[in-house]
DNA sequence: AGCGATTTAATCGCACACGATATACATGTC
DNA sequence: GACATGTATATCGTGTGCGATTAAATCGCT
């Protein structure tokens, strides 16, 4: 129960590895740089295959509907989905029903990426050293402080 | 105990929902957000706050020091501190026992914004809906993520 | 039908983040 | 002391992310 006497002329010292922030922030550079070399050889980055995962559930999705789960804005994901169209894995069209929505499709190659993708998301699995009752703890616990974050943005 | 047959012809389909790196992803846009409008009168981004944290703990530290603690290298970290350097937060000053490292020093300014650091620091520790103690556990839990991750790719 | 408000993407500028490389300095070996 | 080796930082190019703005299409209201 210590109570140490502190100069209150100087602010309480911060220690980063206390702040929760920067453990969320250190651990997604790592799941980063595990995903890279998985990556590198299909010429695909960490968050192109995000979105791709989101293709590979529903497909012909508008660049709206994958903001929304990706928590990307247009200006963010219209890039990103043109140098997924230049490297032959998905196509951008406008919708004919509504022209101010740009659907995205998958091409063959696109959807070949899949046969690939489980075994990726595999080894990143095992490379977290988490059973799978855990990785599902973590992951509402994390999801958790997500919403918590958010809820407090929207105020 | 539900065992659905699948076609064998297309693989598993993936949830996004269930990627533990894509909760770690999304949760650290949701703290960025959270720090951001209490950054701004600062002109600070959130990166930038960090490595703040990192000179208020220990003045005068080598960009490579500052580094290593952060997870970044030079080309990340020299373009940021000349930004905090023109904000006039910080001085860059080459160590003249050595001349191949840069020292990070705090400006007056510098350390009087650790006044206000510890208000943003309780502020967003609030917007997280956590006790203390969930912030502890979870704190570890992530932690021990981003080691296992890390043993990984050393490999 | 007409027209302002809303919605959807795209564009622009800036700030990370990183792989690859360059440069300057330091160290060890002869 | 010279030269190879290693180390610390800086630079360059590419790819996210985001705030602010723009442009085009649609909606809603009268």
């Amino acid at each position: 129960m210590k109570n140490r006497r502190r100069d209150p002329s100087t602010p309480t010292p911060l220690n980063l590895g206390e702040f929760l922030c920067f453990a969320v922030y250190s651990a997604n550079h790592a799941f980063n740089r595990v995903y890279q070399p998985l990556l590198r050889d299909l010429g695909l980055t960490y968050p192109q295959f995000i979105a791709l995962v989101l293709l590979w559930a529903q497909d012909n999705q508008t660049v709206g509907e994958l903001g929304q789960k990706l928590f990307l804005q247009s200006n963010t994901l219209t890039p990103m989905l043109k140098r997924l169209e230049t490297l032959g894995y998905v196509r951008r069209t406008r919708d004919s029903a509504d022209e101010r929505q740009v659907r995205i499709s998958l091409t063959e190659d696109g959807q070949k990426l899949q046969l690939l993708a489980s075994d990726i998301v595999r080894r990143v699995r095992h490379a977290t050293g988490l059973q799978n009752n855990q990785v599902e703890q973590l992951l509402d616990e994390i999801s958790a402080l997500r919403k918590a974050l958010e809820s407090h943005i929207a105020r």
